[in-house]
DNA sequence: ATCCGAATGTGGAACGTTCCAAAAGGCGAT
DNA sequence: ATCGCCTTTTGGAACGTTCCACATTCGGAT
């Protein structure tokens, strides 16, 4: 007696046959508006509900993406999610959710899984590591796949790759501490030698070779408490220091929050800027600085990139960059 | 010459029929060793994946776990989605996500969204708001469903709930706080009205009202910019106020990035205590003492709950409050 | 009345699994 | 050899859609 009602029934009911009920459910234009009310007068009657599965089974289109996030506790690629979820949602796609937690192997898998729930198409930040067996599953799935932020290494794939560009990001952050008057800049956090390090890295010392003055560079991870630990390290090493370029927020708010024990005012003493403009920087003490990346236009961006693709099958360009833009706060002193 | 190969495929070069084929995907121990070796080959060799959707039309289980949370912006959601998620794949359950962003209309069609995709089960936070639709679609789809951390308000449904104990927690603050010497305590966020504000909010009342003291209250926001305006507003208004609990950690994190410009030491002339405990508690300036409610059991316990409910057919009950602990750090001067 | 093209509507045959009832195979006891 | 019983395997019928090629209907123009 509970089996859910099916097009059968709902056809049934209004007098039209299955394919007719098909055909409204597809939003098909060639069944006549009476004919169409009629179909949706009786799916509502009986209470009808769209069985996905079999339409996915029979037309080989889920109507799911598949996210793949290398670490979903990191809040710019939350904010990154939760902001394409929704622009997916409003093109009816849902968004099935895999964080990877930057383990290679459970990225396999998760990746794995995706394909076989069908997903019609990928957006993936990749985990740092051997990606090898990541490329060739998404290389047989043969599935639309958008590489964002980061770049899986192994050699030969050719997936497209959308990124802000991290590079300008470090030259406009540098720019704004010498315009403020910073004699020495260091750059602070980001894991060594990986490709967004290097590239936030290399605007920075682009400029700095420009001006002349000598780079101060420490690298290591990219959190809070790196930053809070480092930031001591840093001005005690380097006491002339007097700028600091930052791999991404959580290293800058870390910074900030080091500050007061060190009896440094951030903002003067220390110039700080952040990268990414996570929510968070407009509430820290002092507010910070931060290279915006944009991320409601990105999100917007990879979703109608991706949907493109699975939709229509335009695929996007092989590597794109999206614009930065410096967000001058408080804690530049600006 | 590309269409994915099926089963039938699998069970020609394996040799065997496609019914073997099918007992082994499940991990059914009736077929022998040998026969399972020879399949896993066959399916290894020929590239074969999975087609889950095909499953689902059949056996009416999808391996999908719907998670509709009210903000996912909120690094307390986020973080709870993210642990949640990576428990379901362990036990090869995906995650679909969908973010209502507290909107009750957005609710329905996100919810709906799902059981179409024939979601196996549903872990909601609901938003606040009219939820009417959002019940009946619940309770029409028949699908196991647990509420987490809000429960839908509309009258007569039977979906089991679990939360934190709110209330409990407000009440380790507020005797903390009391302990640490605190003679006027106040209560800083929340929505007004809202069933969590409620309940954290009463057992600061309850303790106060043993003690004698008279409670301040200052609720509106849920907030870092809530936190940071309003503290300023506070202590203006009650200039003898030694305490604040807030409604949750962005509040007293707002409120820790005030104190500087205010003039207040914090964690000496103004104790703060959060809640929920976030990552950001311990990198703050000072760190911030802060009500766990233990988000990493939480979610797993959420995960096992809703698991054997689906999987097992056995229903958590009705209601239930998981343990919460005072984390006391620097801003509570402990 | 009759015809014609456009507009609408239709009945199978897929899609790739799982489930079921029943067949086949293996093996020790008669 | 035959039987019975347990283990293993199997063919066909679902599951609820979409797709296709083909009907049917409609409204002028003849």
């Amino acid at each position: 007696m509970n089996a859910r009602p099916t097009i059968l029934d709902v056809a049934k009911k209004a007098g039209v046959s299955k394919s007719t009920v098909s055909l409204v459910l597809q939003g098909n234009d060639v069944v006549k508006e009476t004919t169409r009310l009629a179909v949706r007068k009786a799916m509502a009657d009986i209470g009808y509900v769209y069985n996905r599965s079999a339409a996915t089974l029979r037309s080989a289109s889920s109507g799911l993406i598949g996210l793949v996030i290398n670490d979903l506790r990191n809040p710019f690629f939350t904010e990154f999610a939760a902001l394409l979820q929704m622009e997916l949602a409003r093109n009816d796609f849902a968004t099935v959710l895999a964080n990877s937690d930057e383990d290679p192997a459970l990225q396999i898998r998760m990746i794995s899984s995706l394909v076989e729930h069908g997903v019609s198409g990928f957006i993936i930040s990749p985990s740092y590591g051997d990606d090898e067996g990541a490329v060739s599953v998404l290389r047989s799935a043969n599935t639309p796949t958008l590489q964002v932020f980061r770049s899986l290494k192994s050699e030969g794939h050719d997936i497209p790759f959308i990124a802000p560009d991290y590079e300008r990001g470090g030259r406009l952050a540098a720019e704004h501490l010498v315009e403020m008057g910073c004699k020495r800049i260091a750059f602070l956090g980001g894991l060594e030698g990986r490709p967004v390090t290097e590239a936030r890295m290399s605007g920075y010392l682009a400029l700095l070779a420009e001006t002349g003055t000598a780079p101060v560079v420490l690298t290591g991870q990219a959190t809070r408490s790196f930053g809070k630990a480092m930031a001591a390290k840093l001005l005690a090493d380097y006491p002339d220091v007097d700028g600091v370029i930052c791999f991404n927020d959580l290293v800058a708010l870390g910074v900030l929050s080091a500050c007061p024990e060190l009896g440094v005012k951030a903002g003067r003493d220390l110039r700080v800027v952040g990268f990414d403009d996570i929510e968070d920087c407009q509430d820290s003490y002092p507010p910070l600085s931060s290279v915006s990346c944009n991320i409601p236009d990105f999100a917007k961006s990879a979703a109608k990139q991706i949907l493109a693709w699975v939709k229509d099958g335009v695929a996007p360009q092989m590597t794109a960059r999206s614009p930065v833009q410096l967000i001058k706060r408080a804690s530049s002193g600006g």
